[in-house]
RNA sequence: GGGGCGGUGGCGAAAUGGCAGACGCAGCAGACUUAAAAUCUGUCGGGGGAAGCCCCGUGUGGGUUCGAAUCCCACCCGCCCUACCA
């Protein structure tokens, strides 16, 4: 027989056997503590990537340590199997993105069988099967019914190239690129629909404080959902008394500094307050800025343009008029689309106040200029204080400002406030950067929106029994990109459901974004109550098993998720909470990040760049274990790196000498171990163990691996002496087997076998540490003198300091290095080392 | 412009206030072999020395400390995110 490690027999074999056993079969009857492990869903390209390997094996890794640590794990799987690739293959080949879809879906299932992970397929989810998008067009319903559903025409991003809309979260860049393929964006008008996320801002925001997230994506999702206090005060047109408009402001602390003001070309009152002499110039401004694209904006961005009115408003702190500007530097969309400009504090007021030689009073110093009396020197005449005006804040007082002269911050905040709010109908405000999420796509394939126009009914959404609205499966796909749904006359044209006359569907689909927000919980019952009508008072999942399972309690996935996936399923949590589906706040209580799987060449894998790794070419050369361990074994798992074809080979060779320890006889040993030689071994063992627990436990398979490298070429040594056959032995091998198998699935279930301990390993307790049988008898420590090592001392590990102080000192080579000094200090770091200093 | 992450041998990296470079790749020398592959053994940051050993070394410059890759300040470089949000 061919006893060499031979991973193309053992992994199908195990593979084969695990799964007839149904092995990693979710249980619902565990009394055991349970644990939703879940990693982010793929898509159905078509092929599994690198990428996936490196996101998901590790994942595999840890939930199977998990297990093994007696936790009811689930590790669920699915595919996100709507979406533009499709539709695309449709169009070039002809053949219907649902048949495609299926067929890539059967393709990557078995290159995740191969894998060897303990993924529950009996759960599997598919986003595009009507059993499923059933109840993600129920959520746009009941959605629709909470009011957090709405429809609205306004200028929105669109991807010419994949021709539709996006949400702003979709939108990425300097150039403002769609994140699917990179295309700069368009601005259009158009209707669309889109749910109410700006909602749960506030909630989105706070509770982040109570999940166990990486500090990067929280504060991604914090800058993304950019929530802002102020306050909105109005002010008056002179001599126009009946005309006013509304500014918002951080600052009122700053009211007093107000030297123009400002409203966005966009905002409904430039034409009736421009005066006759600018009314042209006026038109010819915001044309012109109409007319700019984004990506201009964007490249003048710091350049400030504007148009003077002609107009004045009324400071209502101080009673001044100030000249009203338009300029495109203030945005329609955000706040009211009009400012007040303080100039010497807010750096985009002072570029434009500079460019249009607008003055720019101080009435902010810091708090020790006006203790000093010298307030007064800070005026605009001094070239240096308005620079360092407009960053003041904390530790700013208010000056030039009438009765507010020599408040503080915060209270010069409250105190304005609070007049603004009682003279200038102000309220205080809070402002958020995130806009509501855009779901309308202009897309076939994608779930249908169930929204049906009726001529005399207005917009009805499609009864809850009437759901789904499935797609349709003779499609004619159009060259152009235009949705086939559009010039699908049965699908289009309908009659009302509420009078029975004709009546036109909705023919755009929903972003898929909302596939992958609800889809933790869709795993928990897949295809729930399919061909079922369905009702309002539905749950879209079994809820005895939901009770079970949710939420999830490990998330594993990449970054590039933080304001979109992350954020939608959120709010998805949320509003599901809100309509009594769930009893919690939040959908995952854990998340790890891990980094990006690189070319050989450090760069990004890509077709265009010719550096892809096939990961099935390798799986076929090393097998899946191998596979598996070297991208644990490249570095921090959340720090991913560049592939190296060199050293996936080191990996082999440890799993190679791993069975080689296990399987090959040992040669004959004379004798009897000597007690010490046990003591090192069992010392090895329990120390190891410690590690690799901890390891695992905090997702550092690196180091994890390489202990175990370390604990394997400490056994091939103790191999070559008597202790083999030993209880020490046993008990060095046994744990080996039983650390690898998290990481290693398949070698270790085949060792495992051949040692003759029961199927599987896989069900096996972790092995438990000792950390008396870790402790080191005799420890080596560094003397230092003067902080450089001169000596090193074995000594007992439990020596106290003044031990160790004495053996130090009565060194020889120690006493050398003091010469005649003298002993300052000796500081005593026990089982670490010692340092002199001397005088 | 703002925010974040990072910079350690030829390479991937360990070490997060206590002996820098664990573990692995590559390299070098050797064993086995007719030879090669595979495997095994040794060596492997730089400089000096016959050697015991000594000096230098974690992007750069300062600082704190008995002691700094690790903490603080300033700067340089790389990557990621964000961008007129009042």
């Amino acid at each position: 027989m061919n006893d060499r490690y031979d991973p193309s027999i053992i992994e199908s074999k195990w593979q084969q056997q695990w799964e007839a056993d149904r092995l990693y079969q979710r249980d619902d009857a565990s009394t055991a503590q349970k644990w939703y492990f879940l990693t982010m869903l793929p898509y159905p390209s078509g092929d599994l990537h690198t990428g996936h390997w490196y996101a998901m094996s590790p994942s595999d890794a840890g939930a199977r340590y998990k297990r093994m640590n007696g936790y009811n794990v689930w590790l669920p799987i699915g595919f996100d199997a709507f979406g533009l690739p499709a539709e695309n293959a449709a169009i070039k080949h002809g053949v219907h993105p649902h048949k495609w879809t299926l067929a890539n879906i059967e393709r990557m299932r078995g290159q995740l069988r191969k894998m060897g992970t303990m993924f529950d397929w009996e759960h599997e989810a598919i986003s595009c099967l009507p059993g499923y998008y059933q109840w993600t067009e129920w959520f746009f319903r009941k959605f629709y019914d909470m009011g957090l559903a709405y429809r609205e025409e306004a200028p929105v991003d669109f991807c010419p190239t994949c021709n539709t809309t996006l949400a702003r979260e979709q939108v990425w860049g300097e150039d403002r690129h769609c994140e699917r393929c990179g295309t700069p964006v368009e601005i259009r008008n158009l209707a669309q629909w889109k749910f109410r996320i700006t909602a749960y801002a506030d909630e989105l925001l706070d509770r982040l404080d109570e999940i166990d997230w990486p500090e990067r994506v929280k504060t991604m999702q914090r800058n993304w959902i950019g929530r802002s206090e102020g306050v909105e005060f109005e002010m008056t047109i002179l001599g126009q008394e009946d005309l006013s408009f509304r500014v918002f402001t951080t600052r009122p602390d700053t009211t007093f500094g107000m030297s123009f003001a400002v409203l966005a070309p966009e905002h409904a009152l430039v034409e009736q307050i421009a005066t006759d002499e600018q009314e042209e110039a006026v038109r010819a401004y915001v044309d012109a800025a109409k007319r700019k694209s984004e990506l201009d904006r964007q490249a003048e961005a710091g350049e400030k343009t504007g148009i003077f009115t002609g107009a004045y408003a009324i400071n209502p702190v101080n009673g001044q008029p100030v000249p009203i500007w338009i300029a495109d530097y203030v945005l329609m969309g955000y706040g009211t689309g009009a400012i007040m400009g303080v100039p010497a504090h807010d750096e985009r007021d002072f570029a434009f106040a500079r460019q249009y030689g607008i003055p720019t009073p101080i009435v902010i110093v810091p708090d020790e200029v006006y203790r000093a009396g010298e307030a007064a020197a800070w005026n605009e005449q001094a070239g240096w204080a308005l620079p360092a005006a407009y960053a003041l804040k904390e530790g700013g007082v208010m000056v030039n400002s009438g009765p507010f002269d020599g408040a503080p911050w915060p209270h010069s905040f409250d105190a304005t406030a609070t007049w603004l709010t009682a003279h200038a109908a102000g309220e205080r405000k809070t402002n958020y950067r995130i806009r509501d999420w855009l779901i309308s796509r202009q897309r076939m394939w994608g779930s249908p929106i169930p929204i049906i126009y009726c001529p005399t009914c207005g917009t009805v959404p499609v009864p809850y029994a009437d759901l789904p609205v499935l797609l349709p499966e003779d499609a004619a796909f159009r060259p152009t990109g235009e949705s086939p749904l559009k010039y699908h006359e049965a699908f289009r044209y309908v009659k009302c459901p509420t009078c029975g006359g004709d009546a036109e569907r909705e023919t755009d689909t929903m972003d898929t974004f909302l596939c992958s927000s609800w889809y933790q919980y869709a795993y928990v019952s897949p295809y729930w109550k399919a061909g079922e009508p369905l009702s309002p008072d539905d749950m879209p999942w079994d809820p005895a098993l939901g009770q079970i399972w949710l939420p999830v309690d490990q998330y594993t996935g990449g970054i590039e998720h933080a304001t979109m996936h992350l954020l939608y399923t959120r709010f998805f949590t949320k509003a599901m909470r809100d309509a009594g589906l769930v009893d919690f706040d939040e959908p995952m209580l854990r998340l790890f990040n891990q980094g990006m799987i690189l070319g050989e060449d450090g760069e990004k894998m890509s077709k265009s760049r010719g550096n892809v790794v096939n990961p099935d070419e390798y799986v076929g050369k090393y097998g899946a274990d191998v596979v598996r361990a070297f991208l644990m074994f490249i570095g921090p798992w959340e720090m991913g790196g560049p592939w190296n074809p060199r050293a996936i080979e080191g990996v082999q060779r440890f799993l190679q000498r791993v069975w080689a320890l296990i399987v090959e006889a040992s040669e004959p040993q004379g004798g009897i171990p000597t007690a010490g030689q046990i003591a090192d071994l069992r010392r090895a063992t329990h120390q190891t163990i410690l590690k690799v627990t901890e390891d695992y436990e905090n997702f550092k398979f690196n180091t994890m691996i390489a202990a175990l490298m370390g604990f394997s070429n400490t056994l091939i040594e103790a191999k070559k002496t008597a202790v083999v056959g030993t209880a020490a032995w046993d008990e060095a091998i046994s744990a080996l087997l039983r650390m690898m198998a998290p990481a290693m699935p398949h070698i270790s279930e085949e060792l495992w076998a051949r040692i003759g301990q029961p199927y599987s390993i896989h069900t096996q307790a972790w092995p438990a540490g000792d950390p008396a049988l870790a402790r080191e008898e005799v420890v080596e420590i560094a003397v230092q003198i003067n902080g450089k090592v001169r000596d090193r001392l074995e000594i007992a590990a439990d020596a106290d300091q003044a031990t160790i102080e004495a053996a130090a000192l009565a060194s020889e080579r120690v006493q050398q290095w003091i010469g005649g000094k003298s002993v300052r200090k000796v500081i005593v770091v026990p089982g670490r080392m010692v340092n002199i200093v001397t005088g």
